[in-house]
DNA sequence: CTGTTAGCGCGTTCAC
DNA sequence: GTGAACGCGCTAACAG
């Protein structure tokens, strides 16, 4: 490999003229930059970034941890990221917490050893609930996660507004024992949870809730249980999540159960197949490429402009009105 | 942020005896060792990984370069490259490639810039068609994607006995026009192709073959315009891909077409909504996670043991028949 | 078993 | 406009 000397010798300079020149600074003469620029050619040069890094105390990598990288929802966002981060010619630093505080701890501190220049978060609930931003070395975005009580910038979906829209919704289309399935263990599942008591307060129906973890397989479970053991049945279950939606379906496909006529379906995010189903089911769509675009332009201006005002970027949700959340019967003849 | 001579001072001792304590290296009494260990922890010093790095020449990093991360396929390799490597305490690099071979030489350039370990690689079928495992300063394992001409560490699907497998499946249903939708830009989608071709001679058929971009995009419109155009229609339509395998069914949505009536189906990749829909898909489920697992398992061996034999895993995909392979009638009845 | 010391390759003063 | 020299923080070789 070649060295910044070796530069320096076969263009006959010094290196600090090669080290000028790559930095693209002023105060260096065109014939210089030319030969110089000559030599990084011939020589195949390319500078050593543990070098450069120790020097400079800078990185140009940033840090995207997600929750859970089997979610399709945090793809798309890693997507928008990785997709930002090559155009700006950035690194990126792609971990995967697995919802588990541990290991969520585990990365962050190994973005501190790696001196990344910034984080992109989505915080488990333990990590929101007492986050301190002064306590990382690095400016940190949160994105799908965050709290009014947080200060800090972020990206989120206006988690209450889509959930009160999307249940009031189903009230709208005649339904009235509604249950709600939602991953207890993030901050979006209970603004979501928030929005669906709101919308049965103002319609005045009561809750049937189910915590559960926010994976496939624990919302198969759970779903399953549920809808062997609880009679009567509700008229329709929403799920808080691409994932928990998923299970639910399986579940329904498990019980021999049909929707919407034995049971109606609802949730969030407009996964590919949402719309393939037959019945399709009701959703709502999350910007998702939008998000982790916002959140990586949020990064970037806070790097930039460590001082500036905290924002949060708080997008819509758009509810996709499918078959699966049709009332059984017509609304009671009262309203009609 | 303390340093390594803050640690030695407040412990009495030197930076040589820190250093051995933090690498874990004998040749240091336990009293010693004992009030390093307090030391590191009343400052909370953590070594700098620039220095470490610029010092040592090693980065306990490894890159994994996936051709195609919207792609669940992918999804779930990453997600074993991530749970392997978290669990042996080292970095990972995931990037998106995205099919584009100047993005895949950025990312590699990237890699030797960064100095990773090792490499885990899909890579297009401009890289590998002239592969040459010296170029790289790094070893490297390719996924997914290689072909017997290639001498490099490589896991990978049988892909042409997959194919062949589930051409056959289709022949002995009775189905006689059998078309083949594939991604023509990779070498699994290449021999997935062959594994077609090689069914269809064997039964004595002809193909019907359409070469697309492996995107659910690309392969929704090269499907509808197929759909519309094509006279006769053949009788079933098989996928190299999930991904086109999505893109299909969309077209099918659009279309108006039923399968398996009109037109049966058959894909690759068992995603989850192959076996939600109504009909459900008939696929060739891959291995995923343990072909992820198998990639880390190989470079990991490879790191330590550089001269080591070349190895190549091959694993077998597991033909899944759903209905959506069924024939529309009965075979002809001169085989019954 | 422990300490001293010489770089790893680069960026950045500070003279010239 | 250019070059010499120092040091970023650490590891490893060597001396004791």
């Amino acid at each position: 490999m070649a060295r910044i000397q070796d530069v320096a010798k076969h263009a006959g300079v010094s290196v600090a003229s090669v080290s000028r020149v790559l930095a693209g600074l002023p105060g260096v003469s065109e014939p210089t930059r030319a030969r110089v620029m000559a030599s990084v050619e011939a020589l195949g040069y390319r500078p050593d970034l543990a070098a450069r890094r120790l020097r400079s105390r800078r990185t140009d990598t940033l840090g995207l941890i997600v929750s859970d990288i089997r979610n399709p929802f945090f793809m798309e966002v890693s997507r928008a990221v990785e997709d930002m981060a090559y155009a700006n010619r950035l690194r990126v630093m792609l971990c995967n917490a697995d919802e588990d505080p541990e290991k969520e701890s585990f990365y962050l501190q190994m973005m501190r050893d790696e001196n990344v220049a910034g984080v992109i978060l989505s915080p488990t609930l333990a990590r929101l609930n007492n986050y301190r931003p002064t306590e990382y070395p690095f400016p940190v975005v949160l994105v799908d996660r965050c709290n009014s009580m947080v200060e800090a910038d972020a990206v989120v979906l206006d988690n209450m507004d889509a959930s009160l829209r999307l249940t009031r919704h189903l009230v709208d289309n005649g339904h009235r024992k509604i249950a709600f399935f939602y991953g207890a263990s993030s901050a979006t599942g209970q603004q979501r949870y928030d929005g669906y008591l709101s919308a049965l307060a103002g319609a005045g129906l009561s809750p049937i809730a189910q915590a559960l973890k926010p994976t496939v397989e624990e919302a198969r479970i759970a779903a399953r249980n549920f809808l062997e053991r609880q009679r009567p049945l509700p008229d329709v279950i929403v799920a808080s999540s691409g994932l928990i939606l998923l299970g639910l379906v399986e579940a329904l496909r498990d019980t021999g159960l049909k929707y919407p006529d034995d049971i109606a379906l609802a949730g969030f995010d407009d996964m590919p197949w949402t719309r393939l189903l037959t019945p399709a089911i009701t959703v709502i769509a999350q910007p998702t490429y939008e998000m982790g675009r916002s959140a990586i332009e949020l990064l970037l201006a806070r790097i930039a402009q460590p001082e500036q005002v905290v924002r949060r970027i708080m997008l819509r949700g758009e509810l996709i009105v499918r078959e699966s959340s049709q009332a059984r019967r017509a609304p009671p003849s009262a309203q009609q």
